[in-house]
DNA sequence: GTCTATACGGAGATAGAC
DNA sequence: GTCTATCTCCGTATAGAC
């Protein structure tokens, strides 16, 4: 049997995925991809009716699991019973992050920075295509932060959220915002569990500090 | 004597600034620009050798006084001879971003938006061009926020600095991350005002949060 | 020095044969 | 399902007018 020739769509997926990371979404051409997974230049409109209509396919098949690993972690807290805190609520959701970025099998840490930068840069492709998933998400996020942070209105937590967010996916991004040199060497922003040593205390007091 | 008709390469300055803010690069040709500007279309390979140098030039119009601002600020924190707090630190970056988005001459909130939304995605066209202004800026604020938080060490006061840049450049690249409803109203992060009520106590806290 | 008209190769998309 | 041929639009380069 093939065992190394999936069908035509799965090789365009498994080959854009790949190259949508290494070089972004407008610098890979459709030529390109259909080269490599070793179809014809026609095959990507046939299976999937356009560029766009790839990258949201490429998205749209690893993010399922990703937000479902997310309210797992949420649910197992919840069910506890306790009260939870701003911190347990964070990695929650840094948790499913590192997994995903350590399980090659479902894109990898590739596969994490190129949620975090479509999710950051509100990638047009996209605004529509998430809402019913990330609705969910935002949902069971928000409510929860409000039980975690009671002496906050809705709409302070509403902002706070958005900036931890936005903190979060920007780390996992790996788009350095900023070059800073330290002993000669570059702080760089990649090694996932570095991140997440610095990036909880930076959050979770971002998302407690008293009004 | 013509006072709405700058000359060609300033045409194509500005309306290339509005569409780029408007459409994002890759969505603005070249066509769309020249027409709007009442040029001819080979003007911008004349005048800027390329679009990708048109970008570049669109952007170092305006970078320049922004970045002359914030160090301005640092200059009058520092002549004070006090202990500066990070605090004052975050201000003395945030207002400059307030007071731009508040003049159109120099691009006002159009040009803040692509100002963040260019650092925050770490465009590959400026990654070199903004090396040395952008380097001045970024030393300038490390020794500053080494001198404000002492109790940190170098490392730390760099994954921090990250986390808070990016915070900022994402609050006002105005890319929400989240859409959270409060009372059937979306909570936006576009209004300059509010972002700075709600984003300086978060980066505050997360930058001084103890390790 | 400036500006215009035009041509070229590469991109994504698509109709139609097989 | 697949493949070829072809379409339009893109950024770019250049020859030549003023």
């Amino acid at each position: 049997m093939e065992v190394n020739k999936p069908d035509t769509a799965t090789r365009i997926l498994d080959v854009a995925e790949r190259l949508f990371v290494e070089h972004g979404f407008e610098a890979t051409s459709l030529r390109m991809i259909t080269q490599q997974a070793e179809v014809n230049l026609a095959a990507v409109n046939y299976h999937f009716g356009s560029k766009d209509a790839l990258f949201e396919s490429v998205f749209m098949r690893r993010i399922g699991p990703f937000v479902a690993a997310c309210l797992a972690e949420l649910d197992t807290l919840e069910q506890s019973g306790q009260a939870l805190t701003a911190e347990q609520l964070v990695v929650s959701f840094i948790r499913p992050c590192l997994a995903l970025s350590k399980d090659p099998a479902r894109g990898g840490a590739l596969f994490v920075r190129l949620m975090s930068r479509t999710l950051v840069e509100n990638h047009r492709l996209l605004r529509e295509a998430l809402n019913q998933q990330y609705s969910i998400f935002v949902q069971r996020y928000t409510s929860a932060f409000q039980r975690a942070l009671p002496q906050f209105g809705a709409e302070d937590i509403a902002w706070r959220m958005h900036f931890a967010f936005s903190v979060m996916f920007n780390a996992f991004a790996g788009n350095d915002v900023l070059k800073i040199f330290v002993r000669s060497q570059v702080v760089t922003a990649r090694d996932p569990d570095m991140i997440v040593k610095h990036l909880v205390p930076f959050v979770v007091a971002g998302l407690t500090a008293p009004i």
